[in-house]
RNA sequence: GCUGGAAUCGUCUAGUGGCAAUGACAAGAGACUGUAAAUCUCUCGCCUUCGGGCUUCGUAGGUUCGAGUCCUACUUCCAGCA
């Protein structure tokens, strides 16, 4: 099992380690999005230097390409992309969301490969497969996210991803069986049932009942309501396991929210996608760079930021370099808003730990939003 | 000096009788949450009660119901010849 010891409790909240074969994540955590085993515009080293603690990649992309019987033969996602410590991976089935032309049926989904218009399938059983060849630390379950947002459509979901969950469960046993590293490899249960609180709340309790090593929450995508549904499914949740957001925390109060309600970690493209578009985070709300009243700031994006782009680069010169549309303009923009992140929920982390976490809270979020 | 050709929004450009006028770039702003995203959207002559009104295609005339488009003169630029 995968050991995950909790060090300190605030209501709900708490900060803990989650012991992984590649090392120890402290949690709460921000996990930077890898899709494609790269912090898109950034270097592992960056990532590290950063101080990012693990990275999440994932699975359908990698499928694709360049294909999981090569990460394999390089040893695995980690040593693939040069990236020593955790690794997560993500299962596929958020694409059922994302991706059009997905045909679903109870054996699986039907992809039409964006890449060469070829269709190809993905199944519990093929997730856990490609997973476990990729070897990331922490596995998801190939889990069904309804692109609709009725109550009938979502139970439909939610339903089919338990029914799934149990094929993965089931494979990645085998698998682990197989494998002579069978202690190195974990997977999380998904927890689906979207805006609604009954179906988080059935969700959850199944998940619960389940061989897993931790859980992901899966489906949220604005804060509204994200309280009660965080709650209701965190309270469910055995406590002894860690729990993941997937895909929240490009809004601090997502991360103060999941914090709260019993989060441990974090992934979210958006910190690093808004950073390319030159969207970028100060403690007084976000800023976009391009403007035109920046092109004579010569002053840090934040005089109190230790990221390599504030230690060294003006505003002025940021500007420059997006609207001369250099590489480094994104490569820049990508390590401030990718540090603000891991560095916000750094600090979210100890201030639970000084039981001074509301106070935080407060004093971030009424500076940031300006309320 | 002669002979051709050309002048359209900050720039380049489409346009050969119905046009406030094409496209690109530039510019101004916005969006982005388990990444088909170095992407996408809006604005880009002036005014507007959003119905429309007004002024525009080097300058000045003319033909025509109607001219960026045809005619005349002028101005400037380019090419060739002197």
């Amino acid at each position: 099992m995968l050991k995950f010891d909790i060090i300190h409790r605030d209501g709900l909240a708490r900060t803990g380690i989650i012991h992984t074969p590649h090392g120890d994540i402290k949690t709460p955590a921000f996990i930077g999005a890898a899709t494609r085993a790269t912090v898109k515009a950034l270097t592992m080293k960056q990532m590290n230097e950063l101080g990012s603690q693990a990275i999440l990649a994932n699975t359908y992309h990698l499928v694709l390409r360049p294909g999981t019987e090569l990460i394999e033969k390089a040893g695995g996602l980690a040593q693939f992309c040069s990236w020593c410590k955790p690794t997560f991976t993500d299962s596929g089935g958020f694409q059922i969301f994302s991706l059009p032309d997905v045909k679903i049926t109870e054996d699986g989904v039907k992809f039409k490969s964006y890449l060469d218009g070829c269709i190809f399938e993905m199944t519990p059983e093929s997730s856990m497969q490609a997973q476990w060849a990729i070897g990331a630390d922490i596995h998801m379950a190939f889990d069904h996210l309804a692109k609709s947002d009725s109550h009938e459509d979502m139970e439909i979901a939610m339903h089919r991803t338990h029914r799934w969950l149990d094929r993965c469960i089931e494979e990645h046993q085998r698998l682990a069986a197989s494998h002579s590293n069978q202690d190195e490899q974990f997977l999380y249960a998904v927890v689906q049932g979207g805006i609604f609180t009954d179906l988080r709340a059935e969700s959850a309790k199944y998940c619960t009942t389940q061989p897993v090593d931790g859980f992901g929450i899966g489906g949220v995508f604005t804060a509204k309501g994200m309280d009660e549904m965080l709650k209701t499914v965190n309270k469910i949740l055995p406590e002894d396991k860690p729990r993941h957001l997937l895909g929240m925390g490009q809004e601090p109060i997502d991360l103060f929210m999941g914090v709260e309600h019993g989060c441990d970690t974090f992934d979210c493209v958006g910190p690093t996608r808004m950073a390319r578009n030159g969207s970028l985070y100060t403690k007084d709300g976000r800023i976009n760079i391009k403007n035109a009243k920046y092109a004579h700031d010569f002053t840090p994006l934040e005089s109190d930021c230790d990221c390599e782009c504030c230690k060294n680069y003006t505003k002025a010169y940021l500007h420059h370099l997006f609207r001369t549309d250099e590489i480094t303009a994104k490569v820049l923009a990508s390590i401030h808003n990718e540090y603000f992140v891991v560095h916000l929920v750094d600090m979210i982390r100890e201030s639970l730990l000084a039981d001074k976490f509301e106070e935080y809270k407060e004093e971030f979020l009424s500076k940031y939003y300006n309320c």
